[in-house]
DNA sequence: TGACTAAGTCTTAAATCAAGACTTACTGTC
DNA sequence: GACAGTAAGTCTTGATTTAAGACTTAGTCA
């Protein structure tokens, strides 16, 4: 299979994979999250080329994920903040950060404490089901086919 | 900056994304939580190219996310099953899936349906604080380094 | 004028992936 | 006993993507 017919896919994690599933993206967006908004900055924080950078940079804005906005007239400059659809992807990254937390940060602890504003707490993400609010297992799932079913999951 | 030296960084995204951040694996660890347990299945159901379904395959046994099971004995057979650690990656998945249900569904809805077991709802996944149980919002969350911090996020 | 800045683009070599043929070690059938 | 079939890979080749860093553009500042 090539990546793009990935896209195509009637399954909704394969087209989330599109877009931030290869090995640049999400931590692009780390950055976003962190308030990096400038190429430069993008580059020394990540030590990314400059021309997959370019790239990926575009194919967020276009996907509505960041967006481009002038702080400078002339020379005119961009910078690139996410959307609401990019603060979407939050859930996604800091359960990537946590179970990195907590299977990967050995005795010394993990190298960023993450603190609730609104509760005051430094906290671990909890994944829970929309409808009871109890924390969801895999094993406590059950899959089917939903409206716009094909094949596959 | 050279992939391999990600597993390095001292941030727990890009130590999670060394493993997981390819365009592959997360599609592999899909099917295995929808119970594909054998190399045949995965190609088929993946279309991915052997050499690259075995590299993976390898890679998240050595990593303890999946691990090897007897199921035959001659020829000896394997089949492959998520560890507990492996099983901690469900946050991750079950949030792109949702990400991708929320922004590229259409009007016709998801593909997929998730039911919770436990209550018996169709359900989409909630990323809360673990201290107060509210909803988390990337924007009322600050981040300060940890015990382990050397530099970075 | 010349150095500097920010945001890229271009080039080249190295690494990774797609597609499919080939291999190995057995089982079950004629 | 030969032969097709099965499961889990490995190997080969050419196409695609990435890393590293030089180059470009349009303007500012000394």
């Amino acid at each position: 299979m090539r990546w793009d017919s990935l896209a195509k896919e009637n399954c909704s994690l394969a087209r989330s994979l599109a877009i931030v599933g290869d090995r640049w993206t999400l931590l692009v967006l780390r950055e976003a999250f962190l308030r990096t908004r400038r190429f430069d900055e993008f580059e020394a924080k990540l030590g990314i080329a400059r021309r997959v950078l370019s790239e990926r940079l575009a194919l967020l804005v276009d996907e509505g994920i960041l967006k481009k906005m002038l702080y400078q007239d002339s020379p005119p400059r961009y910078e690139y903040r996410l959307t609401d659809k990019g603060l979407d992807l939050y859930p996604v990254i800091i359960s990537l950060v946590h179970w990195g937390d907590r299977h990967y940060a050995g005795k010394k602890g993990p190298p960023m404490l993450h603190t609730h504003k609104s509760c005051g707490h430094d906290f671990k993400s909890v994944v829970t089901c929309s409808e009871c609010g109890e924390g969801l297992k895999a094993r406590d799932v059950t899959v089917r086919p939903g409206p716009s079913a094909r094949k596959h999951a």
